[in-house]
DNA sequence: ATTGGGTCAGCGTAAGGC
DNA sequence: GGCCTTACGCTGACCCAA
């Protein structure tokens, strides 16, 4: 024993208003070395400074470090004071921020309240883990029954003992993943599949039950489109929303997360707790005491008394009322006097005006009268016009560019050369020259690399010349067969689609994207009533599945005359090289672009390389973003996360966010960021920023890209942000320990969302469940680049403006280079094509729900978003936009 | 205002004496 | 071996200079 040795006197913890010790949970002393910790433990660490390698662990290095316990086990006091983040470095004298004094107020108010609810009655877990011999707490809903205890209460006590948890969630993937394959190989028997068509876009195709997660439901032997049955867990394998194999293994996932999370724990049971960054999990050291805890819900209410006092520990009243942020943060739902809310004019932090926020138009039109004419953030971005580039100024002469000549000098560097012979091109250098209607607002040799690289670039044959053997290496004999197989199948299997497309969306709502008729039906659509059915699968052929596969180099046939038909008249690459004649005379006569759309495809005739400079520019714009990890090193850098916070959360307990109204209010009264949130947001909006501009540099190396009509480029980055966030956060994603990455760069796991954000824990679960499906495709850097382009490029979305037919060529070439890459590597590359498209698809039913997701950061409230322009046009009405709510 | 660091009574324990 | 005394190391409550 050591001596003197206090009691624990709770009473006296709450009258210092410091929190408790991390190391030792005795009462707390203050702000040591980096941690708030007793006497005692300053005391020892500071001892332990001078020398500790003496520290020897008689038991497994696990001891349980607890005041009142007995001699404490040096090593491990010492290790539990490291890892609470004491540090030599980490001292701080001075006085508290008002922040961290905030911090530390609520947190023992809200430990105050637990313990009055008899949370914090020790004993509930002993030294070997199991149950004390007398129940501490009346009605603890600790039993053996829920069969879930025991492992969480050998985790509590130290022990490494999340293996059983992560076992069942394991059981649960197996299931999911035998499911999905027995189900994935009666699809491809079975009369329903995978029907996708890049021209006619995402939304009119249907997945089957099998591998969908979208929500369909057989009807016989047809399919209808139940918008309604929304299931509100697709798993990562996807299931239909009617076999029982699918009730059976949403069950052993929902009970794999409860014993995660522990029942009803972090969805209702859990306290709220604030604390500072360092330390954000707080409170309850068991868990188990709020795991089906018959208290819980109480905690949501008035658990967490905001009172906030001042820095020499008085309370601040209410007669603080009227006390104006300082920063003027607008709060949305707090009861400020109308004319305080008016004096808070400050425009950064107003709220936003996103109507008018126009897609291309120039950010805060109203606040930045002299910058009227000046181009938006993301025009700017997009638009050459700001560098000393070649633009094309005048649409008259579009003819005597031909596409093969662009083709070869993307590839070979010969710009300079193409510029002056056609003279199409002119130095400019002011935006105004260039008319927005225009569809080339830049070269379409200007890559968004700079144009140095080409000139340096040692200049190869001309495609011309080598035309032939590429595009004929995309397909080999058998792939022809196997694809011509695979295609007549798809062709009688979107035949039946397409008839229960005529059916039943006579019956849904006009409102309803996905079943649009108009839709279905426009000439563009490959599954149109007309074009469909067996009667004419050769059009199936030119425009859908063959085409994916064979590169043209066998169908040649001219797709059909379908009414003002823009990309569906794609001409296909005849056997020879077309000659640069037959290109200049082969425009598009629909969507008065004056581009041959079918050239775009020899943009993309060098696929290797096309996707070598694609991944280069992933590499350098998109990586960059969320910190480069080595792949070795991921897994360790994920596990050192996880291992971080569950041992915070081991300490303290679970913890939520503060919700709105209770930081409002803190706020309100005191000023004060009460959780950080305001910091926070502000470095997930540099970051934000500085994703978007990376997104649109990636862009802009897509060949074709910078074709497109400038409004039409704003429109896809915008609305293709959030996906591609997703999946590039799914490339440091672990589903075993819910460690992700940030857009910021910052590891972050599931601990982390339900403190920082105010999300539902289910949500964050189908999340992880959205991102799982993704991995589950297996794909490889290159095919992940490759479906970000296609992220980027889909033309199914609800996107404003519309996607042209320039624009859907682009992304029917990048669905053609991705089925390229997927030969090269995949025995049944169809298939996983397959699986890709009904990613893609769940994708955008998940739509929803990512943007719920960062909805929930509220940017637009937290942070100062007035001064990331780029950033709020990205997310104006996308976010912000109430009207936007139901799309 | 706070904390790092010093202090030293008090405690456990090992060694030595009887 | 059992019991007592002494020496020593560690602990932690307390104090205070910075
Ligand atoms: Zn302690
Ligand atoms: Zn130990």
């Amino acid at each position: 024993m050591g001596r003197k040795r206090k009691a624990i006197n709770p009473e006296d913890a709450l009258k210092s208003n410091l929190p408790p010790c991390r190391v030792c949970e005795a009462p707390g002393a203050g702000f040591h070395y980096g941690a708030n910790t007793c006497e005692a433990c300053k005391g020892f660490f500071h001892r332990s400074l001078r020398l500790h390698s003496g520290y020897r662990c008689e038991a497994g290095n696990n001891c349980v470090i607890e005041h009142g316990r007995g001699k404490l086990c040096q090593l491990c006091r010492y290790k539990k004071c490291i890892s609470v983040g004491m540090a030599k470095e980490a001292i701080k004298t001075g006085r508290y921020t008002s922040s961290k004094r905030t911090n530390d107020i609520l947190e023992v108010k809200s430990l105050e309240n637990k313990r009055k609810l008899g949370l914090l009655d020790n004993g509930l877990v002993n030294d070997n883990g199991s149950l004390p011999p007398t129940s501490v707490l009346p009605g603890h809903a600790l039993t053996s029954g829920d069969g879930l205890s025991p492992e969480l209460t050998t985790s509590l006590s130290s022990v490494r003992g999340f293996t059983s948890t992560s076992g069942l969630s394991h059981t649960a993937r197996v299931i999911s993943q035998a499911l999905l394959n027995e189900l994935s190989e009666t699809s491809s028997n079975d009369v329903i599949s995978h029907s996708y068509t890049p021209l006619n876009g995402l939304n009119q195709t249907l997945s089957s039950c099998a591998l969908g997660s979208a929500p369909l439901r057989k009807e016989g032997r047809h399919l209808s489109i139940d918008l309604d049955s929304q299931s509100s867990l697709a798993s990562a394998a996807g299931q239909s929303t009617s076999s029982d194999s699918d009730q059976f293994c949403r069950d052993v996932i929902a009970s794999s997360s409860n014993s995660l999370f522990g029942q009803n724990s972090g969805i209702t049971g859990t306290s709220r707790l604030i604390q500072n960054p360092l330390t954000v999990f707080a409170s309850t050291k068991n868990t188990n005491s709020v795991n089906g805890n018959p208290l819980k819900g109480d905690f949501s209410a008035g658990s967490v008394v905001p009172c906030v006092t001042s820095s020499n520990g008085r309370e601040i009243g209410a007669q603080n009322n009227n006390f104006l942020p300082s920063n003027g943060l607008p709060l949305a739902g707090t009861n400020l006097p109308a004319d305080i809310t008016q004096v808070d004019s400050q425009p950064d932090f107003l709220p936003v005006d996103f109507d008018q926020l126009v897609l291309d138009g120039p950010p805060l039109v109203s606040s930045l009268p002299h910058q009227t004419t000046a181009p938006s953030p993301i025009t700017t971005l997009l638009d050459i016009s700001t560098s000393s580039e070649f633009h094309r100024i005048t649409p008259s002469h579009p003819s005597v560019v031909t596409s093969a000549r662009l083709a070869d000098n993307f590839f070979n560097g010969e710009k300079n050369h193409v510029a002056k012979d056609n003279r199409l091109f002119i130095n400019s250098t002011s935006a105004a020259e260039v008319s927005p209607s225009f569809p080339f607002q830049k070269s379409p040799l200007d890559l968004g690399v700079n144009q140095n690289q080409f000139v340096n670039r040692t200049p190869g044959p001309l495609l011309s010349e080598t035309a032939a053997g590429l595009v004929t290496s995309t397909s080999d004999k058998s792939n022809s067969q196997q694809v011509n197989g695979i295609t007549n199948q798809l062709s009688s299997q979107i035949s039946l689609l397409n008839n229960s497309f005529s059916r039943t969306s006579s019956s849904a709502s006009p409102g309803q994207k996905l079943m649009a008729l108009e839709e279905v039906l426009s000439p563009s659509s490959i599954v149109s009533s007309e074009s469909m059915g067996a009667s004419s699968p050769d059009m199936l052929m030119s425009h859908g599945v063959a085409g994916l596969v064979s590169s043209g180099a066998e169908q040649t046939s001219q797709g059909k005359k379908q009414g003002s038909l823009g990309p569906g008249s794609v001409k296909a690459s005849s056997p020879t090289p077309a000659s640069e004649a037959e290109l200049l005379h082969a425009f598009c006569d629909t969507c008065g672009c004056g581009l041959d759309h079918s050239n775009i495809g020899l943009l993309y005739r060098r696929r290797d390389e096309v996707i070598a400079r694609l991944a280069e520019a992933h590499e350098s714009f998109m990586d960059q973003c969320f910190g480069r990890v080595a792949p070795e090193d991921v897994a360790a850098q994920q596990k050192e996360h996880y291992e971080q916070c569950r041992l915070k959360q081991e300490v303290f307990g679970k913890l939520t966010s503060l919700n709105d109204a209770e930081y409002d209010e803190i706020f309100i009264e005191t000023g004060l960021d009460a959780d950080d949130r305001q910091k926070r947001m502000e470095g997930l909006i540099d970051s934000m920023e500085k994703f978007i501009r990376g997104l649109v540099q990636f862009a802009k190396v897509i060949p074709g890209f910078n074709m497109l009509d400038l409004s039409e480029k704003i429109g896809l980055i915008k609305y293709s942000r959030q996906e591609i966030c997703v999946a590039s956060a799914t490339a440091y994603f672990d589903y075993d320990l819910r460690v992700f990455k940030g857009v910021d760069g910052k590891w972050k796991c599931e601990m982390d969302m339900l403190y920082q954000v105010s999300i539902a824990p289910s949500m964050l679960e189908e999340l992880f469940e959205f991102f799982h499906s993704l991995q589950n495709l297996g794909l490889n850097k290159e095919e992940m680049v490759l479906l970000k382009t296609i992220i980027i490029m889909a033309p199914d979305r609800d996107s404003e403006p519309q996607i042209s037919a320039l624009g859907r060529e682009v992304h029917w070439q990048l669905v053609q280079t991705l089925v390229y890459l997927l030969e090269k590597r995949m025995k049944k590359p169809m298939a996983q094509f397959a699986r890709i498209i009904d990613w893609l698809m769940t994708a955008r039913t998940k739509e929803k729900l990512v943007r719920e997701f960062f909805k929930s950061f509220k940017f637009e409230k937290y942070s100062r978003l007035g001064q990331a322009p780029l950033l709020r046009e990205m997310l104006s009405g996308i976010y912000f936009d109430l009207s936007d709510d139901e799309s």
